[in-house]
DNA sequence: TTGTAAGCGTTATCAC
DNA sequence: GTGATAACGCTTACAA
């Protein structure tokens, strides 16, 4: 970064104790609000305090103590997919919520490129933070690495692969993925596929594999259409390809809502009806689900308890000095509606 | 914050020096690539950096240099809009790029509870970063007063109203709102009414005398639902409403795409078509536009563009020190679908 | 109960 | 070119 012209000078500790004569210990002391102390001189400081409009310098106080009060989330998505992922705002809420009660900031670190990646490994290596999130990391993250080597007391948000060893809380993809095809099949349906997505994550191979698993030797390889990313467009993609391998499929297990709706639109567009002619579910529960046309069935995801829990799982780190447990698994449930 | 266990301890310029058999100027100097440093000291500190693992420790440079290269982003958001704001992770974008094109540091600050916003001012006084951006203020903020009182660079997106006086970057709210009415009424609608939203704010406010501006005499009160907040459900309610005060309109100017949604659902129920009975227009050009049923007519808001300007403007004040232009507007484009 | 002074890890200003 | 050394603003023993 350029050098930036120096803010203007405030007040500091020294200001404070000069008009309040007495030393800057003592200043120090009101401000943490420790015992002994006395009330006159607490009376003064105070007043000093008001009178020369000082503002505790928080990046020194960290010097000296040597924490900063702050978490580091970060997330790392493709420019397409943040705009539009339903869980990545459900996450946030949950986390600053469980960081806010402990009086921790939180603090969003955005990548979207190799530069930004350089930028946020120098920032969570410089003492701003004292420990860090990590939602939706891919194989083989750099961050990630970072992260490790650094010892920065850190959670991942979806259960890492390849990764360092990170403690992370997460759902179970592959159980609900499962669970819910079994609810697809059991509607009578006999030709099902898949539109998969995010293969490169965790989240998106574990929902393949459930899917798999659901089927067992009905399983056929040739209707999952693999798609990038948990987008609209895959969706209107993939259910496309799968039309065209098996016109007569009759039921989809799409990656996730978004992916879903692309998928109803798809149909709409062939003339299918749906959940008439194919049965169609998704997965997250987001906003899509519910509007959609026919509503969506789907896999509730509990994102803001995801954030919640791990914010406490780093907050423990921070606090005991020493790694967390490995793993945390949180519940999915299955919301039925119309479109299958 | 309680106490936390402080990190363990990381190798510092103090070590670099001592391996490298030089002072910690020197050191500091290769770390800054400043000149006069010979080659044979630089290819030792090199040396001993890389051996003993050293990472800058930036919050004692900020310290040292009075700050931080880093900028927040203070979103300010109720817990419901939030999740599904369109324009929220378009506007982080952009920031983010022109904030990583300088080189600058992103740090986003969500406050969500009145406790969020003492721990966030604190932060913002606490030397962590050298400016703000705030997007979506409402009137009275703590926030921007306190940026004020801070003396703290910063820039607003979406022009403040009773706001202190800071700098800001919006779009023409009203004359888009004006703009897009008259195309409705030239479709050839005769009884339009609005579903307004947001009018805490300039933005909600704007469009509503944008609305009336478009319809001059013809402008009927009566024929305006006020609703909190730019929801989908707050334009299933706002819609209801409208049918009920006049079974007859024809014509519907939503607040926001997801508003005009809301109205399309509760159109549906209702049984009216769009827009062969009824148009409807929105506003923002989100996803939700090109995914309605039928595809919305909208304005076209440059959320990116938003962003990256504001970041330009927060970066003009670091740098010269002193206060930048009062506030720019960027354009705005009519979208033309198939909702009227 | 209060003051003193030694850090915290860098940068920056000097002499040398 | 390089090394001391004084800031930067605060916390925290330790003395008093």
């Amino acid at each position: 970064m350029p050098a930036p012209v120096p803010r203007q000078k405030r007040a500091t500790i020294f200001d404070v104790a000069a008009e309040a004569g007495v030393s800057r210990g003592t200043v120090s002391r009101v401000l943490n609000g420790e015992p002994y102390v006395s009330a006159s001189a607490r009376e003064a400081i105070e007043a000093a305090i008001a009178k020369v409009g000082y503002v505790r310098n928080t990046a020194a106080r960290n010097l000296a103590t040597q924490s900063s009060g702050a978490i580091a989330l970060i997330v790392h998505e493709p420019h397409s997919v943040f705009v539009d992922d339903p869980n990545i705002g459900a996450i946030l809420l949950g986390i600053n919520s469980s960081l806010s009660a402990a009086d921790y900031q939180l603090v969003s670190l955005i990548i979207d490129t190799e530069r930004d990646s350089q930028r946020v490994t120098g920032y969570l290596g410089g003492g701003f933070v004292d420990g860090a999130i990590i939602v939706s990391a891919r194989e083989g993250d750099p961050i990630s690495q970072a992260i490790a080597d650094l010892r920065l007391p850190a959670v991942m948000i979806g259960r890492p692969d390849n990764q360092p060893q990170l403690p992370w809380v997460g759902i179970d993809n592959r159980g609900a993925a499962e669970q819910i095809t079994r609810r697809l099949k059991a509607t009578g349906r006999s030709r099902i596929g898949m539109i998969a997505a995010g293969l490169d994550r965790d989240s998106g191979r574990d929902r393949l594999a459930g899917f798999r698993d659901a089927l067992g030797d009905g399983y056929d390889e040739s209707l999952v259409s693999r798609q990038s990313f948990y987008t609209h467009d895959a969706g209107v993609a993939g259910m496309a390809e799968l039309l065209r391998v098996d016109p007569l499929i009759d039921g989809v297990f799409a990656a996730s809502d978004a992916v879903a709706v692309g998928a109803l639109e798809a149909l709409a567009s062939a003339g299918r009806r749906v959940p008439a002619d194919v049965g169609v579910v998704g997965f997250d529960d987001s906003a899509w689900a519910r509007r959609a046309q026919p509503a969506l069935s789907t896999i509730r995801q509990p994102a803001g308890d995801l954030g919640a829990r791990a914010a406490e799982l780093v907050l423990e780190q921070v606090r005991s000095g020493s790694p967390a447990a490995d793993g945390v698994l949180l519940p999915t449930e299955v919301v039925w509606r119309d479109s299958a």
